[in-house]
RNA sequence: GCGGGUGUAGCUCAACUGGAUAGAGCAUCAGACUUCGGAUCUGAGGGCUGAGGGUUCGAAUCCUUCCACCCGCGCCA
């Protein structure tokens, strides 16, 4: 609650108790009520006074009406409020721009804004994300993962969590002796000199294929060499163990350049190989001692109480499986990270897998199990349909950033090619491709299925991550034209036009904006905050110009606006994990 | 069959979780500025919110019955 939906709790609820006898429980119960007007003509907060109306006997409108005349005297003195006006069941609040802006541009000016929410210490929170398998190609749907998970762990960081951003490598499992068993018996190539990960994920597409086309004694031949691959690379002191780790570097070569390039940071490693066999002990035990139980040769657990089945935890020829590692797994991140909250960001196919892994996890008697929470979200689809490394009908994300790339280089950096470095132009591009990406990634809500199209993402106009870091470009661009220096000492009553009252509104809501997103896990809900707030600092661009201001004084005034603007803008973007350029 | 998700403008998506006239971008058409950076801004047209029923002061949002598409449902991850 800021102070002006303070002021609205203490003005009504002080008449609602005096006047009518109606007792207001809590602070909750009027702030919850308080709303924005659909238009800002109408003022800037609203109170909606049906709920009001069954214990009063009044309707609505007439409670409204009479409110707004018996609230008409704290108009006067020192009052935020430059109107107080009911319109049917509503009444309307209007605040005026200078108190807006007294009470947020000093604030931001100085930093502390931005600094407020991270102040309160709250519990340590894991956020496990992007978790690529290593033999396999990095696609654009492994990006959406990527730019959710870290915008996530950025945004409870700033809300004072104490984060634990976690990747979880799958490194181990068939899909790898698939791709090691085409390699060893098939394969005729020599592998290329970089993005040798990359050239895995199509050995592991020839492997697929080979095993499809394959029937009869010849495929119960393959099968036989997968399984006996398996156990070799578990046994680790055969050849292959070695190819193993050879190759599973590649591909770890492959992702740490990605996420370096995406600006993304991981504070710890998981790899499912390092669980792998402490999953297995974890499963036998349990089969011991009689929580999980023996069937048709393997062993799982019966979660039909919960109403989720049979949970299979181990293969009959006693290879693990994916839920065996993730058992052994959660018990690392408890016991090991002292974990409270552990948020799994994983896609919504395995929405009942992760409900199972949580079900067991309580029958093993772990009481964090109740703060494991899997985000799921939806595909990047093709429009021919679903995306498959099995396929191999999938984009790149190599493919992606060498287009977007050099998409933004040929048409809009080409005019600086000129008077700027390599190194700047470089930079330039990648931010502004980053900003692409992961905006694209981001802005939309993410239980809803991607369509991805090349054509698309090579836009940057509209509402794009483009126009976001062009605007913050453009701001910047005014502090460097401006021969004032920014101070917070100016007139704030000058900054009244309605275009600067909403910039003025849209950073006064922007930590609640954050808070909103993390509590929801919703990155989406800053991504479009910031869109409407990149829009709303365009039109005043274009109707509040600092250069040409009628006065000195209104000049310094709105040089301050759009300095705080600016540093507004590039917190948010910063914590969609997007560092804008300075200029492009 | 059971469970989950989605369905909103020609297309891609919003709608502060039950509130005021359902909003943006793209596309289409018409305009602005001898530009604090045109990767911009202003405006116009475009809607039975998949269909029917219900709940209440009030429904895109909640309940219910259908329809369409997607994803799960024991040895993949």
């Amino acid at each position: 609650m800021n102070i002006f939906e303070k002021a609205i709790y203490d003005l009504t609820a002080d008449i609602l108790k005096t006047e009518y006898k109606y007792d207001v429980k809590n602070s909750l119960e009027l702030s919850s009520l308080i709303e924005y007007p659909p238009s800002p003509d109408l003022g800037d907060y609203a109170l909606p006074c049906f709920s009001f109306s069954k214990t009063l006997h009044l309707s609505p409108d007439v409670i409204a009406s009479e409110l707004e005349s018996k609230l008409q005297k704290h108009l006067l003195n020192k009052s935020p409020f430059t109107n107080i006006k009911a319109r049917g069941p509503y009444l309307n609040f209007t605040v005026s721009s200078s108190s807006f802006a007294e009470e947020i541009l000093p604030d931001i000016f100085n930093g502390n804004y931005f600094k407020r929410p991270s102040n309160i210490k709250r519990e340590r929170v894991m956020i496990e994300f992007s978790q690529p398998n290593t033999h396999k190609g990095f696609h654009v749907g492994h990006l959406r993962n990527v730019a959710l998970g870290d915008s996530l762990c950025r945004i409870f960081l700033y809300n004072g969590y104490d984060v634990i951003g976690a990747n979880y490598i799958g490194d181990i499992g068939s899909h790898i002796a698939k791709c090691l068993w085409y390699l060893k018996k098939h394969n005729t190539q020599d592998p290329p000199e970089n993005h040798r990960g990359e050239w895995l994920g199509e050995m592991y597409t020839n492997a697929v294929s080979k095993l499809e086309a394959s029937n009869g004694q010849e495929k119960i031949n393959f099968k036989a060499e997968l399984s006996q691959l398996l156990r070799e690379i578990d046994e680790k002191d055969h050849e292959i163990y070695q190819d193993w780790e050879t190759t599973r570097e590649w591909s770890m070569e492959d992702f740490r350049e990605i996420y370096e390039w995406l600006d993304v940071k991981f504070d710890h490693f998981f790899y499912e190989s390092e669980v792998d066999e402490e999953g297995r002990k974890i499963v036998i035990e349990g089969e011991k001692n009689g929580i999980f139980k023996k069937s048709e040769g393997a062993i799982g657990v019966d979660l039909d109480e919960e109403g989720l089945g049979f949970f299979m935890l181990l293969k009959s020829d006693g290879n693990t499986l994916y839920s065996t590692k993730d058992l052994a797994l959660a018990r690392k991140k408890f016991d090991k990270f002292e974990v409270e909250r552990s948020i799994y960001v994983v896609g919504s196919e395995q929405t009942l897998h992760f409900k199972q892994v949580f079900a067991t996890l309580k029958r093993m008697g772990y009481k964090q199990a109740e703060k494991c929470f899997h985000l799921p979200y939806a595909l990047v689809v093709l429009p021919e349909g679903k995306m498959s490394s099995r396929q191999g009908n999938v984009i790149l994300f190599s493919q992606l950033r060498k287009e977007i790339v050099e998409s933004i280089q040929s048409i809009h950096l080409a005019e600086h090619r000129k008077n700027w470095s390599s190194k700047e132009l470089e930079e330039t591009s990648q931010k502004i491709a980053v900003a692409a990406i992961k905006y694209g990634m981001l802005n939309q809500d993410s239980n809803k299925n991607i369509v991805f199209s090349m054509d698309e993402w090579l836009v940057s106009e509209g509402d794009t991550g483009t126009y976001l870091v062009y605007a913050y470009v453009r701001i910047r661009s005014i502090g460097r034209k401006i021969p004032l220096k920014v101070s917070p000492d100016v007139d704030y009553s000058l900054l009244s036009h309605p275009n600067e009252k909403k910039l003025l509104r849209q950073m006064l809501d922007f930590n609640k904006t954050v808070f909103n997103a993390a509590e929801l896990f919703r990155p989406s809900l800053l991504a479009r905050m910031l869109y409407e707030f990149s829009k709303d600092f365009s039109r005043t661009y274009n109707t509040c110009s600092v250069m040409h201001a009628e006065t000195e004084k209104l000049k310094a005034s709105r040089l301050l606006l759009f300095h705080c603007v600016a540093e507004t803008l590039q917190q948010g973007l910063n914590l969609l994990g997007i560092s804008p350029p300075e200029r492009m």
